[in-house]
RNA sequence: CGCGGGGUGGAGCAGCAGGCAGCUCGUCGGGCUCAUAACCCGAAGGUCGUAGGUUCAAAUCCUACCCCCGCAACCA
């Protein structure tokens, strides 16, 4: 797809995290591959050559144990997840251009030579960890996890334990890091979690344990495999093993590198802030442009977990609303930045205000105006006059406020922007009442530019929305008549009067019917 | 005294370099009749967590307290 050495066009590489196999996926994990997918797809639609990449982090204990208890190895069971996940993301229509499972050998490679490169030069020693250990667990934990002095996992007693483990210096590279975030107030997003990250790194940085024993399932230390890589090192990774980094065809590595953004969950912004940046400097990579960390989906204003029994399954909200409305509800929902509440009745009403009442109506209301009163076919517009003024210039400047609160990952924010012609245009059908102008014969060209006005600021906004609905445009284009006109999507076309006189629209049913509330 | 976020009309949020309290949804009334009981206009509804303080003026600044929620080195 992409050529390689003739690309002109500017890069824009975006990641989601790689989520752990050990279970469905969620709502929340959606929410943060819906929102890299929809950036993506803005950048690909101003013409970035953009790469977008997810995956899975399919290592670890964790996953090792799950494996036992259903009688499957580990990667037996972690392919039947993946699948999974495979299949959720084609039904919500992501996009990605490349996804990395830690468990691929083109990954095992990268990781086991940044290890031992990183070992090489000092930056990995050898020393002994100790911890708090519970035998029937398997598991270290540390001081402060332990519950009344107990494992929090199992409730039972623990024992101090010592082992031997492989260390990375976090600590050496504590003052670069900090000086890197002063100096590049963006790297951080939002603000509050820069404040947070900065006050972690100045209440001191401990050297990060990277190598375990007591599990296999996992990257072995290449030069002492009874040692495991353990998540840090493998996972984090995954941003460059990815593009070939350190391979006989590393071209994406140096196409894309260094990521644009790195979109992350508020909980792991930490890892993506202080260990990776400092395990890139270590390997003397230059850092992500930007690791932005979005809110959580709550529910019942806690956090989803399967404990409490109240994860949202993404599948059978697309099976019952669709996967436009879904993608809407979820980007509309949550300000950047903050934590919302799940609530499905606030899909059905983000559906019926936002998609059904004001934007699929606008549609319908226009195309049965054109096609009663006007043949169908959209005529040509006269000299814009008292309200054309004001929609006109609304429409125009929103394709650059829409980008620019995209660049800063406000997808709500830019969502409500295009909203505002939307309404808008509602509000100007009321005031200029076509139905009324299409009856009198002298008001023949005022009838044709208040129908072609309209149909202008509806082009505009399915360009702007399909980014974040992809099957948003598909449906709408044939209705406006243009579905053969690819040259008028596109975002550089969004130039005011290029819809074409004498298009033949064709009202279909409506986008969004409304959803009735069960009783 | 571990760190941080938050408490604003029925719900969810914005405002917080002090100066008539704003938005979306919901409710009520009206308009329109092209449309998916939709769209447009208008109204009601808040002592801005509590108690003090500073000020001509406080949701906004200061102090104390109450309540909710995160984080505390692998949950988006």
């Amino acid at each position: 797809m992409t050529q390689l050495g003739k690309e002109t066009r500017p890069a824009f590489y975006i990641t989601t995290p790689i989520y752990y196999p050990s279970d469905r996926l969620h709502i929340g994990h959606a929410y943060t591959t819906v929102a890299a997918d929809a950036v993506a797809r803005f950048k690909r639609l101003q013409g970035y050559d953009t790469y977008f990449l997810t995956g899975t982090d399919e290592h670890g204990q964790k996953i090792e144990r799950a494996a036992r208890a259903h009688g499957k190895t580990p990667k037996e069971y972690v392919d039947e997840i993946v699948a999974g996940i495979k299949a959720l993301w084609a039904e919500l229509k992501i996009e990605y251009n490349d996804f990395i499972r830690t468990t691929e050998e083109r990954h095992r490679d990268v990781v086991k030579r940044v290890f031992r490169r990183l070992y090489d030069q000092g930056d990995i020693y050898k020393a002994a960890y100790e911890g708090w250990y519970c035998t029937p667990c398997e598991t270290f934990w540390t001081e402060r996890q332990l519950k009344d002095g107990n494992c929090p996992d199992c409730g039972r007693p623990v024992e101090l334990l010592q082992e031997e483990s492989y260390f990375f210096r976090l600590s050496k590279y504590a003052n670069m890091l900090l000086e890197y975030i002063e100096n590049h107030p963006d790297f951080i997003q939002p603000v509050s979690r820069r404040n947070e990250m900065v006050n972690f790194i100045k209440s001191g940085l401990e050297d990060l344990c990277v190598s375990r024993t007591t599990f296999s399932w996992g990257i072995p230390v290449p030069f002492e495999p009874r040692h495991v890589i353990y998540v840090w090192v493998d996972a984090l990774t995954n941003y460059i093993s990815a593009l070939g980094y350190e391979t006989e065809d590393d071209s994406l590595f140096r196409r894309y590198w260094p990521a644009d953004v790195h979109l992350v969950g508020k909980d792991i912004v930490r890892f993506h802030t202080i260990i990776w940046p400092i395990l890139l400097m270590a390997l003397d990579l230059e850092l992500p442009r930007r690791v932005v960390g979005h809110g959580w989906l709550l529910v019942g204003g806690g956090k989803m977990s399967k404990s409490k029994g109240n994860v949202i399954d993404p599948v059978q909200l697309i099976g019952k609303y669709g996967v436009d409305a879904v993608r809407y509800y979820l980007l509309r929902e949550l300000p950047f930045g903050s934590d919302g509440d799940y609530l499905e009745e606030n899909v059905i009403g983000r559906t019926n205000s936002d998609l059904a009442n004001d934007l699929g109506n606008l549609l319908h209301r226009t195309l049965t105006v054109c096609e009663k009163l006007g043949g169908g076919v959209v005529g040509p517009p006269g000299t814009p006059e008292g309200p054309d003024h004001e929609l006109i210039e609304l429409t125009r400047e929103t394709p650059d406020k829409v980008a620019s609160l995209v660049d800063r990952l406000e997808l709500s924010e830019a969502l409500a922007a295009i909203w505002q012609p939307v309404a808008k245009a509602n509000k100007y059908l009321d005031e200029t009442a076509p139905w009324n102008l299409g009856k009198d014969p002298g008001k023949r060209e005022r009838f044709n530019t208040v129908v072609y006005n309209v149909l202008e600021v509806y082009r505009f906004v399915t360009v702007l929305l399909g980014p974040f609905m992809p099957g948003f445009p598909e449906r709408v284009w044939p209705q406006l008549g243009i579905d053969e006109r690819p040259e008028l999507h596109t975002f550089s076309s969004l130039e005011w009067g290029r819809f074409p006189v004498g298009a033949k629209v064709q009202r279909g049913v409506p986008l969004f019917p409304r959803i009735e509330r069960e009783k």
